[in-house]
RNA sequence: GUGGGUAUAGCUCAGUUGGUUAGAGCGCCAGAUUGUGGCUCUGGAGGUCGUGGGUUCGAGACCCAUUACCCACCCCA
């Protein structure tokens, strides 16, 4: 038996109707704010997420599908849905389009190779979006609200974490004293830790051991060390959020993992789902498009975590549905093909029993296939050219020609 | 890459200190006076106990190896 890759999962029946459920309400919804649907490959070239993503994190360094195509070109499965929007925006030379706004969503595969665990998948799936050319702090409110939306509107609880990351500006010096005052305690902090302060050192903020969490109680912080116009930016924001009634947490140690983020950082977690916490995130990378050789323009985004939200979306009820067809005799079969057809033209969704039964049989069958209509040609009905048609809601049954069902 | 856990029917799992024909529930199929679904009852099909070695008179149970899955760390959505 051939099973499917570690770390790639079918969707079936159920969890296929999930899925298409989250990422049709996540796509009305971003919609109604003013995004368009975008498509971009899924094979890209490597330097395209060295660049972007950049090397710090491991998802560049070595979680990469990457291999070489028969055309000799370095390439990889995409890891996020960042770089290859952005790739796009530029190719399609918007950024020279200076002063309009551009926003886009998309949804589809995204390719890690990690070792898989709850919430972890190496072929997982996000509904992303991507805001370009709109620098004022109120897109990033309205993104916050557009995940809020998403999320109330699939019944899931959440929590929303933000945090500033600061600018080119602020960042850099704080990093800087950051990594000295970690420099200073090294001895005292976890191997993990040590290791941090060269590779990612905010997130040595973040660490779960106790005893580099006490050591840490001194360190300074990013949100005390922003610049005039970062610190207003991010108090506008938590007026905002204020003001409309969106709870939230500041988080000084969340850090976005990925290279490009600036400014306001944001991340919706569940408490639910185990240790994989984190069902959404995003933020600002005004950066980015420069550094992917385009005209400098703003931008923001986020991503969901769509397998991680799969448990915990409320799915609305769903009725009886449709037609369910069937016959007791074999000469009757033909019938029901030619009546199938008609029904389905007419937009009836419509499944036939090939295989003649009795009565009672036809109807568990058309009860299991969850239809609302179970229609059946007997020996009377084929005689008179009639049809049995049974209401499986209401009850109710009738005998009509053929021609008038 | 590093830890820990689990592998018995289509699914969820029992299986007592090793003992003879390996069980249950759900699901599936068929019946319960021949043309009336969901509920109930009866019957039936379905398992080389993940794989390969070993200990033993005897292994689903114990030991070793291997593979797969799960959970956690790392990292991230």
């Amino acid at each position: 038996m051939i099973n499917a890759l570690r770390g790639m999962k079918d969707l079936i029946f159920e969890e296929a109707e999930r899925y298409r459920y989250i990422t049709e309400t996540a796509a009305r919804i971003a919609q109604n704010y003013g995004f368009s649907y975008i498509e971009t490959p899924i094979l890209e070239e490597t330097r395209l997420f060295k660049r972007s993503v950049g090397e710090s994190s491991d998802i560049v360094g070595k979680e990469m599908y990457q291999f070489t195509d028969k055309g000799g070109n370095d390439v990889c499965l995409r890891p996020e849905g960042t770089a290859g929007v952005v790739r796009a925006f530029i190719q399609a030379k918007l950024d020279r389009q200076q002063g309009q706004k551009y926003r886009f969503f998309y949804f589809g595969p995204m390719f890690r190779y990690e070792r898989p665990q709850k919430g972890r998948l190496r072929q997982f799936h996000q509904f992303g979006v991507e805001s370009f050319g709109e620098a004022g702090v109120e897109e990033d409110f309205t993104l916050i609200q557009m995940l809020a939306d998403i999320f109330d509107t699939l019944g899931i609880r959440y929590t929303v974490k933000i945090n500033s990351l600061g600018c080119k500006e602020c960042m850099p010096p704080y990093r800087e004293s950051l990594v000295n005052h970690l420099q200073d305690i090294e001895d005292g902090l976890c191997e993990d830790c040590r290791r941090r302060i060269a590779t990612n050192p905010i997130r040595v903020l973040d660490c779960k051991n106790e005893s580099c969490q006490n050591l840490l109680k001194e360190a300074p912080r990013i949100t005390d060390n922003l610049c005039e116009k970062c610190d207003r930016d991010f108090a506008r924001l938590k007026h905002l959020l204020s003001e409309s009634g969106i709870p939230y947490e500041v988080d000084a140690n969340l850090v976005r993992g990925l290279d490009y983020y600036s400014g306001t950082a944001f991340e919706f977690v569940s408490d639910e789902i185990g240790a994989q916490s984190a069902i959404a995130g995003g933020g600002r990378y005004d950066r980015l498009v420069e550094f992917l050789d385009g005209r400098p323009t703003p931008g923001i985004g986020f991503a969901i975590g769509i397998e991680r939200i799969m448990e915990l979306v409320q799915m609305p009820e769903k009725s009886r549905e449709g037609w369910y067809l069937g016959a007791m005799l074999p000469e009757a079969v033909e019938k029901l093909l030619t009546l199938a057809h008609q029904q389905r033209k007419a937009g009836e969704k419509t499944v036939v029993e090939y295989t003649p039964k009795s009565l009672k049989a036809h109807l568990k069958g058309a009860d299991k296939a969850g239809a609302r209509y179970c229609a059946v040609i007997g020996e009377d009905e084929l005689s008179n050219g009639t049809i049995w048609v049974k209401d499986l809601e209401e009850k109710s049954e009738k005998v009509v020609p053929l021609t008038e069902i």
